[in-house]
RNA sequence: CGGGGCGUAGCGCAGUUUGGUUAGCGCGCAGCGUUCGGGACGCUGAGGUCGGAGGUUCAAAUCCUCUCGCCCCGACCA
């Protein structure tokens, strides 16, 4: 529980609410969050975190606590000061790009304002770890984070600036890793049960943060930035940007079908259409009888790549296929320098380009594609017959509707928050690093990693993303600032305020959490700003409840409202929270 | 970085097209009085470098140039 008191009275405390909604908010979160007065922003994705908030935060912080030494996990700290050195050891300043952010101090040495922190804990270790005996090793923080995201939003969705718990684990060998990583899935399920919200687990690409396997936790929200395809069937879940799944074949007639017989090429006049629509639609033939080509610019360097026409590139996973830092659509001038026609593109006959085809390509046969002069496009054309690629790997994005590739039933698209994201980083750091321990047998080796991160601001918006009404937010008890808010209407009446002050002390007392609305307002006004701030359990007091010698109670989250009779009305306040 | 939008009082906005007195309105804020179970009412009052700089003009929130910031949509991530 947060250090400080147990109680509030809200004419002292800081932060205020509105009446209007702000009119930069979008989400759900963020015009909450500020109408209730508990954030301010300082700077694009830069907040200040009001009274009410940090309780919330605080209480995430030590949900996560408990749940981190339950495993075995230690708290540490360690700088956000990092020297840009340690990072180009392991050339991940490339993989961050502009998205660290570097200062220099007076000597003009290059510093960071770390993202994350594997590098300053895998030094750490390497000093403090010799031998197989010290393993396995699970160390924590709760740490200020930075990075120059390219568009923060969404209030505390996306920021520069953010809490985060991050775990690293340490083992010896690959079996070892595997179950320290089972281990913190396990507490990751426990952390967001206990915060009160419903999470799911996929498969996840890994990223900046490099290694090879890799879990998201998501909340599922509407608002959510990141999509997830799951199985109708079976239980696979994956975000976009890794998922794979089972393409529907080619277009039926046309020859689409795989077992199509191969036809000779023959060229087509299509003057004017560049899209694959138009294209299709010009010729009458589904758009998976086409042959997509797409330019990027990997590092500088323009790449050809072909997917069939109704599919879409993945560039996670082109980027994972190319293992380049930077990727992007190429420009109209590179790709003309590169010898190639936007609008009828064709791997035909191309050299000098690096070229990357989706499997999809493959499975059907006598696709059109283009000619790569103007106006013009090919049929019959037949992969590996009269073209081919120098990397053919799966690139396309899956689709709602494709089949599971696990036991082909079709999948399903729902949007997600990424509130925690786990990683197998195996010796990537440790070799580059040189973080070695002795074995049994005297051997150096590796030590195997694994990363573990939990967004706290995030995690606090997507409860609210989950947790709200019309009037405001409804906390989960565990997370809410306080449990009660004790609501005394008309102050002015002496009993009322008399009353409502030994209540008060008496909930206190008795250690309940309470926000005491002690203002001199209207009840309309109080009755909503009690909605709006959103504590599990309201107790309101006035001449009408006093006169059953009662208090009205009420959960946030629920209509119906109950008389209890003031005696013995904490236990009964307890009982209905806990 | 590409596309769109916006900067006028703590919040929400009008005024800018077509320059022209002391720059308005609602909410909030301060004081007094009346109210008191779902954002009450009356009276009085405080609060503004019109994002910033430069320019045009007798005169600039308004026109021109530059600049800073914020929001939204796309490429990045807890």
């Amino acid at each position: 529980m947060p250090k400080k008191g147990r109680e509030m009275r809200l004419s002292k405390l800081f932060g205020k609410t509105l009446r209007q909604t702000p009119a930069e908010a979008e989400n759900v979160s963020h015009q909450l969050l500020l109408k209730a007065g508990m954030i301010h922003q300082l700077a694009a994705g830069v907040y200040s975190y009001l009274p009410l908030a940090l309780r919330a935060l605080q209480k995430i912080e030590n949900i996560i606590r408990e749940e981190m030494d339950a495993v075995g996990g230690q708290e540490l700290q360690m700088p956000v000061l990092q020297p840009l050195e340690m990072w180009r050891e392991t050339e991940r300043d490339l993989a961050f790009g502009k998205g660290l952010f570097t200062l220099s101090d007076r000597r003009e040495r290059a510093l960071v304002l770390g993202p994350t922190h594997e590098e300053v804990i895998t030094e750490l270790v390497k000093r403090n770890v010799q031998s197989y005996r010290d393993l396995p090793l699970l160390l924590y923080q709760i740490q200020t984070k930075f990075r120059d995201e390219p568009r923060p939003r969404g209030g505390l969705m996306r920021v520069r600036e953010f809490g985060m718990k991050d775990l690293y684990s340490f083992d010896t060998d690959e079996e070892a890793l595997n179950i320290t990583y089972q281990k913190m899935i396990g507490a990751y399920k426990r952390i967001y049960e206990r915060c009160g919200l419903d999470s799911v687990v996929v498969e996840a690409d890994s990223g900046a943060i490099g290694g090879k396997e890799s879990h998201e936790f998501m909340v599922i929200a509407e608002s959510g930035e990141d999509v997830i395809l799951n199985c109708s069937k079976c239980d696979y879940a994956a975000n976009v940007e890794k998922a794979e799944s089972v393409k529907p074949r080619g277009g039926e007639g046309g020859g689409g079908s795989e077992k199509g017989e191969m036809l000779p090429m023959e060229e087509v006049a299509t003057p004017g259409k560049i899209t694959i629509k138009e294209v299709s639609s010009f010729l009458g033939i589904p758009e998976s009888q086409t042959l997509k080509a797409v330019f990027y610019a990997a590092d500088g360097e323009v790449v050809f790549v072909a997917i069939r026409g109704d599919l879409e590139v993945n560039e996670v996973k082109l980027k994972n296929a190319l293992g380049c830092h930077e990727l992007r659509l190429a420009q109209e001038e590179e790709v003309a320098k590169a010898g190639l026609v936007a609008g009828s593109a064709s791997p035909l006959g191309l050299s000098g380009v690096k070229q990357v085809g989706d499997p999809s390509i493959t499975l059907g046969a006598n696709l059109v594609a283009g000619a790569n002069k103007p106006d013009t496009h090919m049929r019959n054309v037949n992969y590996p017959r009269d073209f081919t690629v120098d990397l053919l790997v799966d690139i396309a994005t899956a689709q709602a509707g494709d089949g599971c590739l696990r036991c082909g039933a079709p999948l399903l698209t729902t949007r997600g928050i990424e509130v925690g994201h786990v990683f197998k980083l195996g010796s990537f750091f440790s070799e580059r690093m040189g973080a070695t321990f002795l074995n049994r047998d005297g051997v150096a080796r590796p030590i195997l990693m694994g990363c573990y991160g939990i967004g706290i601001g995030r995690l606090l918006a997507a409860a609210i993303e989950q947790y709200h009404d019309e009037n405001g937010i409804i906390w989960p008890t565990p997370i809410a600032p306080y449990q009660v808010h004790l609501c005394p209407l008309s102050t002015d009446n002496e009993e009322v305020a008399a009353r409502a002050e030994s209540l008060y002390a008496e909930l206190k007392r008795e250690g309940l959490e309470v926000l005491f609305d002690d203002r001199a307002e209207s009840p309309g006004v109080k009755l909503n700003d009690a909605d709006l701030l959103g504590m599990p359990l309201r107790v309101v007091l006035s001449p009408r409840t006093l006169k059953t010698g009662s208090v009205e109670v009420k959960m946030r989250g629920e209509k119906e409202v109950a008389l209890v009779p003031m005696k013995g009305v904490s236990g009964k306040l307890r009982a209905m929270l806990f």
